[in-house]
DNA sequence: GTAAAATGTTAACTGTGGTTAACAAAGGAG
DNA sequence: CTCCTTTGTTAACCACAGTTAACATTTTAC
Protein backbone atom coordinates (compact mmCIF):
# COMPACT_ATOMS: atom_id res chain seq x y z
CA UNK A 1 0.00 0.00 0.00
CA UNK A 2 1.09 3.02 -0.56
CA UNK A 3 -0.05 6.98 0.52
CA UNK A 4 -1.85 9.10 -1.15
CA UNK A 5 1.08 11.51 -1.41
CA UNK A 6 3.02 8.98 -2.78
CA UNK A 7 0.30 8.27 -5.29
CA UNK A 8 0.42 12.12 -6.54
CA UNK A 9 4.19 11.12 -7.74
CA UNK A 10 3.41 8.69 -9.61
CA UNK A 11 0.21 10.31 -11.55
CA UNK A 12 2.89 12.95 -11.86
CA UNK A 13 5.31 10.36 -13.59
CA UNK A 14 2.59 8.98 -15.79
CA UNK A 15 1.67 12.43 -16.91
CA UNK A 16 5.36 12.94 -17.77
CA UNK A 17 6.53 9.73 -19.61
CA UNK A 18 3.40 10.40 -21.84
CA UNK A 19 5.08 13.40 -23.07
CA UNK A 20 8.40 12.34 -23.18
CA UNK A 21 10.41 9.33 -23.42
CA UNK A 22 12.69 10.36 -20.97
CA UNK A 23 12.39 12.19 -17.51
CA UNK A 24 14.25 13.16 -14.94
CA UNK A 25 13.91 14.03 -11.32
CA UNK A 26 13.89 17.55 -11.94
CA UNK A 27 11.08 17.13 -14.23
CA UNK A 28 9.21 15.52 -11.16
CA UNK A 29 10.25 18.01 -8.72
CA UNK A 30 9.13 20.77 -11.00
CA UNK A 31 5.41 18.82 -11.58
CA UNK A 32 5.33 18.82 -8.00
CA UNK A 33 6.51 21.58 -6.67
CA UNK A 34 8.97 20.17 -4.85
CA UNK A 35 12.42 19.23 -3.43
CA UNK A 36 14.44 16.90 -5.21
CA UNK A 37 15.19 14.60 -2.83
CA UNK A 38 11.69 14.22 -2.13
CA UNK A 39 11.46 13.36 -5.24
CA UNK A 40 14.49 10.60 -4.80
CA UNK A 41 12.57 9.36 -1.52
CA UNK A 42 8.98 8.78 -3.16
CA UNK A 43 10.46 6.88 -6.25
CA UNK A 44 12.18 4.73 -3.80
CA UNK A 45 8.99 3.65 -2.16
CA UNK A 46 7.42 3.17 -5.82
CA UNK A 47 10.38 0.84 -6.53
CA UNK A 48 9.66 -0.95 -3.73
CA UNK A 49 6.12 -1.24 -4.26
CA UNK A 50 7.05 -2.33 -7.76
CA UNK A 51 5.47 0.32 -9.50
CA UNK A 52 8.07 1.80 -11.36
CA UNK A 53 11.77 0.38 -12.35
CA UNK A 54 14.44 2.60 -11.37
CA UNK A 55 17.59 2.43 -10.50
CA UNK A 56 19.97 5.30 -8.73
CA UNK A 57 20.73 7.83 -11.01
CA UNK A 58 19.21 5.71 -13.39
CA UNK A 59 16.00 6.80 -15.38
CA UNK A 60 12.47 5.98 -14.77
CA UNK A 61 10.32 3.51 -15.78
CA UNK A 62 6.47 2.30 -14.64
CA UNK A 63 5.69 -1.38 -14.18
CA UNK A 64 2.43 -2.53 -15.80
CA UNK A 65 1.10 -2.29 -12.51
CA UNK A 66 2.40 1.27 -12.18
CA UNK A 67 1.10 1.95 -15.61
CA UNK A 68 -2.85 0.85 -14.57
CA UNK A 69 -2.36 2.34 -10.77
CA UNK A 70 -1.28 5.72 -12.60
CA UNK A 71 -4.65 5.36 -14.94
CA UNK A 72 -6.83 4.95 -11.68
CA UNK A 73 -5.41 7.64 -9.62
CA UNK A 74 -5.44 9.84 -12.63
CA UNK A 75 -9.19 8.76 -13.65
CA UNK A 76 -10.27 9.92 -10.20
CA UNK A 77 -8.22 13.41 -10.46
CA UNK A 78 -9.99 14.12 -13.92
CA UNK A 79 -13.42 13.32 -11.82
CA UNK A 80 -12.84 15.89 -9.15
CA UNK A 81 -11.51 18.07 -11.98
CA UNK A 82 -14.37 18.08 -13.94
CA UNK A 83 -16.34 18.66 -11.48
CA UNK A 84 -15.14 21.22 -9.85
CA UNK A 85 -14.21 23.17 -12.63
CA UNK A 86 -17.52 21.96 -15.06
CA UNK A 87 -20.27 21.71 -12.61
CA UNK A 88 -19.00 24.07 -9.80
CA UNK A 89 -17.32 26.53 -11.80
CA UNK A 90 -14.22 26.90 -9.68
CA UNK A 91 -11.17 28.26 -11.59
CA UNK A 92 -9.04 25.85 -13.14
CA UNK A 93 -6.19 26.36 -11.29
CA UNK A 94 -7.78 26.23 -8.00
CA UNK A 95 -9.42 23.12 -9.41
CA UNK A 96 -6.77 21.70 -10.32
CA UNK A 97 -5.00 21.69 -6.54
CA UNK A 98 -7.98 21.26 -4.73
CA UNK A 99 -8.64 18.10 -7.09
CA UNK A 100 -5.72 16.95 -5.85
CA UNK A 101 -6.33 17.65 -2.28
CA UNK A 102 -9.30 16.02 -2.55
CA UNK A 103 -8.77 13.05 -4.10
CA UNK A 104 -5.69 12.44 -1.59
CA UNK A 105 -8.77 12.03 1.34
CA UNK A 106 -12.03 11.36 -0.51
CA UNK A 107 -13.75 7.83 0.16
CA UNK A 108 -13.82 5.58 -2.86
CA UNK A 109 -17.99 5.00 -2.57
CA UNK A 110 -17.89 8.92 -2.68
CA UNK A 111 -15.72 9.43 -5.65
CA UNK A 112 -18.29 7.13 -7.42
CA UNK A 113 -21.01 8.87 -6.24
CA UNK A 114 -19.40 12.20 -7.84
CA UNK A 115 -19.27 10.38 -10.83
CA UNK A 116 -22.66 8.77 -11.18
CA UNK A 117 -23.72 12.48 -10.48
CA UNK A 118 -21.86 14.35 -13.45
CA UNK A 119 -23.47 11.64 -15.72
CA UNK A 120 -27.15 10.59 -14.50
CA UNK A 121 -28.24 14.31 -12.61
CA UNK A 122 -26.30 16.84 -14.80
CA UNK A 123 -26.22 15.12 -18.12
CA UNK A 124 -23.07 16.09 -19.65
CA UNK A 125 -24.21 17.38 -22.93
CA UNK A 126 -25.37 20.30 -21.28
CA UNK A 127 -22.31 20.96 -20.66
CA UNK A 128 -21.08 21.03 -24.18
CA UNK A 129 -19.73 18.14 -23.56
CA UNK A 130 -19.90 14.93 -26.33
CA UNK A 131 -17.97 12.76 -24.89
CA UNK A 132 -15.09 15.59 -24.80
CA UNK A 133 -15.59 17.90 -21.87
CA UNK A 134 -12.08 19.89 -21.83
CA UNK A 135 -9.14 18.40 -23.45
CA UNK A 136 -7.04 18.58 -20.74
CA UNK A 137 -9.17 17.23 -17.95
CA UNK A 138 -10.05 14.80 -20.46
CA UNK A 139 -7.04 12.52 -19.85
CA UNK A 140 -6.85 8.84 -21.38
CA UNK A 141 -10.21 9.64 -22.74
CA UNK A 142 -11.92 8.45 -19.78
CA UNK A 143 -15.51 9.68 -20.91
CA UNK A 144 -15.07 8.12 -24.51
CA UNK A 145 -15.33 5.05 -22.50
CA UNK A 146 -18.64 6.18 -21.67
CA UNK A 147 -18.44 6.04 -18.12
CA UNK A 148 -16.10 8.35 -15.73
CA UNK A 149 -14.76 5.14 -13.32
CA UNK B 1 -3.02 30.42 12.68
CA UNK B 2 -4.44 26.84 14.00
CA UNK B 3 -4.39 23.69 11.67
CA UNK B 4 -7.26 22.51 9.96
CA UNK B 5 -6.74 19.68 12.36
CA UNK B 6 -7.12 21.87 15.25
CA UNK B 7 -9.74 23.08 13.63
CA UNK B 8 -11.15 19.45 14.23
CA UNK B 9 -10.84 20.17 17.82
CA UNK B 10 -12.19 23.12 18.00
CA UNK B 11 -15.38 22.42 16.53
CA UNK B 12 -15.65 19.50 18.74
CA UNK B 13 -15.47 21.16 21.74
CA UNK B 14 -18.12 23.88 20.09
CA UNK B 15 -20.21 20.68 19.58
CA UNK B 16 -20.12 19.65 22.80
CA UNK B 17 -20.48 22.58 25.03
CA UNK B 18 -23.85 23.11 22.92
CA UNK B 19 -25.22 19.87 24.44
CA UNK B 20 -22.88 19.85 27.70
CA UNK B 21 -21.86 22.70 29.92
CA UNK B 22 -18.72 20.88 31.20
CA UNK B 23 -17.30 18.69 28.84
CA UNK B 24 -13.70 16.60 29.75
CA UNK B 25 -10.79 15.17 27.73
CA UNK B 26 -12.25 12.28 27.32
CA UNK B 27 -15.30 13.71 26.37
CA UNK B 28 -13.48 15.41 23.51
CA UNK B 29 -10.80 12.35 22.53
CA UNK B 30 -13.94 10.09 22.48
CA UNK B 31 -15.66 12.40 19.36
CA UNK B 32 -12.39 12.38 18.22
CA UNK B 33 -11.48 8.96 18.09
CA UNK B 34 -8.12 9.88 19.13
CA UNK B 35 -6.04 9.34 22.73
CA UNK B 36 -6.36 11.52 25.50
CA UNK B 37 -3.06 13.19 25.14
CA UNK B 38 -3.68 14.18 21.29
CA UNK B 39 -6.48 15.99 22.95
CA UNK B 40 -4.71 18.05 25.80
CA UNK B 41 -1.82 18.72 23.14
CA UNK B 42 -4.81 20.49 20.84
CA UNK B 43 -5.96 22.03 23.78
CA UNK B 44 -2.70 23.94 24.80
CA UNK B 45 -2.74 25.07 21.22
CA UNK B 46 -6.24 26.54 21.27
CA UNK B 47 -5.03 28.03 24.56
CA UNK B 48 -2.24 29.62 22.66
CA UNK B 49 -4.61 30.74 19.91
CA UNK B 50 -6.82 32.71 22.31
CA UNK B 51 -9.82 30.45 21.16
CA UNK B 52 -10.16 28.56 24.74
CA UNK B 53 -9.82 28.98 28.52
CA UNK B 54 -8.01 26.11 30.03
CA UNK B 55 -5.82 25.46 32.96
CA UNK B 56 -4.45 22.09 33.76
CA UNK B 57 -7.04 19.87 35.08
CA UNK B 58 -9.76 22.38 34.54
CA UNK B 59 -12.69 22.43 32.27
CA UNK B 60 -12.92 23.58 28.92
CA UNK B 61 -14.46 27.00 27.97
CA UNK B 62 -14.73 29.03 24.03
CA UNK B 63 -13.63 32.40 23.91
CA UNK B 64 -15.31 34.74 21.81
CA UNK B 65 -13.06 34.43 19.18
CA UNK B 66 -13.45 30.89 19.63
CA UNK B 67 -17.21 30.62 19.17
CA UNK B 68 -16.77 32.60 16.01
CA UNK B 69 -14.13 30.56 14.92
CA UNK B 70 -15.48 27.29 15.34
CA UNK B 71 -19.59 29.00 13.68
CA UNK B 72 -17.22 29.38 10.55
CA UNK B 73 -15.91 25.78 10.99
CA UNK B 74 -19.10 24.34 11.62
CA UNK B 75 -20.44 26.27 8.93
CA UNK B 76 -17.95 24.91 6.53
CA UNK B 77 -18.60 21.35 7.73
CA UNK B 78 -22.30 22.04 6.70
CA UNK B 79 -21.90 22.71 3.57
CA UNK B 80 -20.08 19.76 2.79
CA UNK B 81 -21.81 17.56 4.47
CA UNK B 82 -25.39 18.45 3.17
CA UNK B 83 -23.36 18.80 -0.28
CA UNK B 84 -22.23 14.75 0.01
CA UNK B 85 -25.52 13.58 1.38
CA UNK B 86 -28.19 15.48 0.30
CA UNK B 87 -26.90 16.34 -3.66
CA UNK B 88 -24.15 13.70 -4.39
CA UNK B 89 -25.99 10.67 -2.48
CA UNK B 90 -23.41 9.49 -0.54
CA UNK B 91 -24.15 7.71 3.08
CA UNK B 92 -24.78 9.24 6.08
CA UNK B 93 -21.56 7.96 7.53
CA UNK B 94 -19.07 8.60 5.06
CA UNK B 95 -20.53 11.56 4.11
CA UNK B 96 -19.74 12.77 8.30
CA UNK B 97 -16.18 11.49 7.35
CA UNK B 98 -15.43 12.86 4.06
CA UNK B 99 -17.36 16.13 4.94
CA UNK B 100 -14.79 16.77 7.76
CA UNK B 101 -11.31 15.31 5.30
CA UNK B 102 -12.43 17.38 2.30
CA UNK B 103 -13.06 20.79 5.04
CA UNK B 104 -9.32 19.98 5.72
CA UNK B 105 -7.68 20.29 2.51
CA UNK B 106 -10.36 22.67 0.37
CA UNK B 107 -9.49 25.90 -0.36
CA UNK B 108 -12.34 28.98 0.43
CA UNK B 109 -13.36 30.12 -3.16
CA UNK B 110 -14.49 25.92 -3.63
CA UNK B 111 -16.50 26.32 -0.76
CA UNK B 112 -18.40 29.11 -1.59
CA UNK B 113 -18.80 27.89 -4.73
CA UNK B 114 -20.18 24.57 -4.02
CA UNK B 115 -22.50 26.93 -1.38
CA UNK B 116 -23.73 29.12 -4.11
CA UNK B 117 -24.04 25.83 -6.70
CA UNK B 118 -26.43 23.94 -3.87
CA UNK B 119 -28.31 27.06 -3.92
CA UNK B 120 -28.73 28.28 -7.23
CA UNK B 121 -28.01 25.39 -9.11
CA UNK B 122 -30.16 22.97 -7.62
CA UNK B 123 -32.86 24.68 -5.69
CA UNK B 124 -33.01 23.63 -2.09
CA UNK B 125 -36.87 22.93 -2.50
CA UNK B 126 -36.23 20.24 -5.11
CA UNK B 127 -34.37 18.42 -2.05
CA UNK B 128 -37.71 18.85 -0.21
CA UNK B 129 -35.74 21.49 1.75
CA UNK B 130 -37.64 24.43 3.07
CA UNK B 131 -34.78 25.81 4.87
CA UNK B 132 -34.37 22.33 6.75
CA UNK B 133 -32.93 20.44 5.26
CA UNK B 134 -32.11 17.63 7.93
CA UNK B 135 -32.09 18.92 11.55
CA UNK B 136 -29.32 16.99 12.25
CA UNK B 137 -26.50 18.86 9.76
CA UNK B 138 -28.54 21.65 9.79
CA UNK B 139 -26.41 22.66 12.69
CA UNK B 140 -26.59 26.96 14.17
CA UNK B 141 -29.48 26.62 11.72
CA UNK B 142 -27.24 28.14 9.16
CA UNK B 143 -29.98 28.16 6.29
CA UNK B 144 -32.77 29.37 7.93
CA UNK B 145 -30.56 32.70 7.49
CA UNK B 146 -31.00 32.37 3.84
CA UNK B 147 -27.62 31.57 2.93
CA UNK B 148 -24.97 29.01 3.48
CA UNK B 149 -22.03 31.14 4.12
C1' DG C 1 39.64 13.76 -22.08
C1' DT C 2 39.13 16.75 -18.50
C1' DA C 3 36.86 20.61 -15.98
C1' DA C 4 32.68 22.91 -15.03
C1' DA C 5 27.80 22.75 -14.84
C1' DA C 6 23.80 20.26 -14.22
C1' DT C 7 21.58 16.70 -12.03
C1' DG C 8 20.66 13.35 -8.35
C1' DT C 9 21.37 11.26 -3.70
C1' DT C 10 22.26 11.08 1.10
C1' DA C 11 22.15 12.65 5.69
C1' DA C 12 20.37 15.33 9.11
C1' DC C 13 16.77 17.99 10.36
C1' DT C 14 11.82 20.15 10.77
C1' DG C 15 6.88 20.18 11.77
C1' DT C 16 2.52 17.96 12.34
C1' DG C 17 -0.34 14.80 14.31
C1' DG C 18 -0.59 10.95 16.32
C1' DT C 19 0.63 7.06 19.81
C1' DT C 20 1.76 4.33 24.49
C1' DA C 21 3.46 4.14 29.15
C1' DA C 22 4.02 6.22 33.32
C1' DC C 23 2.77 9.44 36.47
C1' DA C 24 -0.29 13.07 38.80
C1' DA C 25 -4.53 14.98 40.30
C1' DA C 26 -9.57 14.78 41.37
C1' DG C 27 -13.28 12.85 43.23
C1' DG C 28 -16.41 9.33 45.23
C1' DA C 29 -17.24 5.32 48.64
C1' DG C 30 -16.28 3.38 52.65
C1' DC D 1 -10.05 11.20 55.84
C1' DT D 2 -7.99 7.77 53.23
C1' DC D 3 -7.99 4.67 49.47
C1' DC D 4 -9.18 3.43 44.87
C1' DT D 5 -10.92 4.64 40.47
C1' DT D 6 -11.34 7.79 37.01
C1' DT D 7 -9.45 11.30 34.56
C1' DG D 8 -5.75 14.16 32.69
C1' DT D 9 -0.88 15.28 31.77
C1' DT D 10 3.80 14.50 30.64
C1' DA D 11 7.51 12.34 28.40
C1' DA D 12 9.28 9.69 24.97
C1' DC D 13 8.44 7.94 20.88
C1' DC D 14 6.63 6.92 15.78
C1' DA D 15 5.41 7.88 10.88
C1' DC D 16 4.88 10.88 7.19
C1' DA D 17 6.11 14.32 4.07
C1' DG D 18 8.70 17.67 3.47
C1' DT D 19 13.16 20.63 3.77
C1' DT D 20 18.44 22.30 3.31
C1' DA D 21 23.28 21.37 2.91
C1' DA D 22 26.73 18.54 1.45
C1' DC D 23 28.31 15.26 -1.48
C1' DA D 24 28.32 12.14 -5.70
C1' DT D 25 27.56 11.30 -10.39
C1' DT D 26 26.58 12.56 -15.21
C1' DT D 27 26.72 15.34 -18.89
C1' DT D 28 28.35 18.92 -21.64
C1' DA D 29 31.55 21.91 -23.65
C1' DC D 30 35.83 23.12 -24.77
Amino acid sequence: MISKATEEYLKTIYILLKKNKIIRVTDIADAMSCSKPSVTKQLNILKNNNLIVYETYGHVELTDSGISYAKKVLADYDILYIFLHDVIGVDEEISKEDAKKIKSVINDKTLTKISSYIYEVLDLKKLNCNFNIRNESCRECITKKGKLV
